[in-house]
DNA sequence: TACACGTGGCC
DNA sequence: TGGCCAAGTGT
């Protein structure tokens, strides 16, 4: 019970006035915590407000094209939730009515809705007494109880969803988990956690053991691996050669440059010489190094990108490569890796 | 069920 | 600098 009635308080006295607090609208909840799902508050807020304003209703978004979703989504990363938005407004539209459901046995049939945003929802917009069990509430209770259990663990992530349950203010579900997020966010941070001003520093049992920055414990990824693409400039007037990425690999259904990867980092010249470029742009060719190569670090990769000006290129059938010219005017209006739109604002590829 | 999926900020 | 982290989910 003090644990609860702690956390409350601290969030009466300390919580950020943020925009998607204001609301009970199942839908707008739904925008603001898929966005901020492994995003923070700073970098979500301007995308919280864009697809407001273009989508003020769960209609207005089950109608908008994926490719205009994924443009405004543009920039933000894990594009999937996008698109897994795009076909949870579809069936919020064709079976239920248009109402955004807020309960939480709906709501986690829905495509990019898990347990955590499925219990923030029902919690914030219902008062559901579900628990939410993000980040935060990982860290807060890993120290708090002194559990150095991983939290990436099987065994862990039943052991804190069920300590999260235990520990839920049944009487106040909505008031008491944004409390635990927001209380996990600002006083029990990742780094230097404020312990000298916490509400629970005399219970909190990493603080009694001296163990504050060994918790949580989390088990290590796979190391990441390294990718080595090749962009290719194609002009014709006033039109540039582009390429929608399609399933099984990063950046699904967003737009790049034509793209030929290779094994390891390859010269321009030796690029001239490969197969695959001469099949696609012709034997007499002329490449010419614009830019990089240049490191784009993904959660589970790094890119070495490098882009390749051609000079004298003969597209042979246009129908083997999915590749399209798009008006340079037009560039503005298609989704980019921020890898490409870096790139074409740098190199002078502008548009409005 | 581990692992893949983006980007930016921090030290 | 490079590694870690940030309101997770789908497969």
């Amino acid at each position: 019970m003090a644990f609860s009635d702690d956390i409350i308080g601290w969030y009466a006295q300390n919580k950020r006035d943020l925009p998607w607090r204001h609301t009970k609208d199942p839908y707008v909840i739904w925008l603001s915590e898929v966005i901020l799902q492994q995003t923070r508050v700073e970098q979500g807020l301007p995308y919280f407000h864009r697809f407001l304003l273009h989508y003020p209703n769960v209609q207005a978004f089950a109608n908008a094209p994926e490719d205009e979703l994924l443009m405004h989504w543009q920039g933000l990363g894990y594009y999937s939730r996008a698109r897994n938005m795009h076909k949870a407004a579809r069936a919020v539209v064709a079976e239920h009515g248009g109402v955004f459901p807020s309960r939480y046995a709906d709501l986690i049939k829905l495509k990019g809705i898990g347990e955590y945003t499925a219990a923030a929802i029902a919690s914030f917009a219902a008062d559901e007494p579900k628990a939410v069990v993000d980040g935060n509430v990982f860290r807060l209770l890993a120290r708090y109880f002194g559990i150095d259990t991983p939290i990436n663990s099987t065994n862990g992530k039943k052991l804190f969803f069920q300590l999260a349950e235990e520990l839920l203010d049944t009487g106040h579900p909505g008031l008491y988990n944004q409390g635990v997020m927001e209380f996990g966010a600002l006083q029990c941070r990742p780094k230097n956690p404020r312990c000298g001003s916490c509400v629970l520093r005399l219970d909190c049992r990493a603080l009694k053991e001296g163990r504050v920055d060994q918790l949580p414990v989390k088990l290590k990824g796979k190391a990441s691996r390294n990718r080595y693409f090749n962009y290719f400039i194609v002009t014709e007037d006033d039109r540039l050669l582009m390429n929608k990425r399609g399933k099984g690999d990063i950046w699904e259904n967003l737009y790049e440059l034509p793209l030929i990867e290779t094994p390891h980092a390859v010269t321009v010249q030796e690029l001239e010489s490969r197969e695959e470029v001469i099949a696609c742009f012709g034997e007499h060719a002329a490449l010419q190094l614009v830019a990089g190569p240049v490191k784009h670090v993904l959660s589970h990769q790094n890119l070495f990108a490098q882009f390749v000006a051609v000079g004298a290129p003969q597209i042979p059938d246009g129908k083997k490569m999915p590749w399209n010219y798009v008006f340079i005017k037009d560039l503005g209006t298609l989704a980019k890796p921020k890898l490409i739109y870096s790139f074409l604002r740098d190199y002078g590829l502008n548009y409005t």
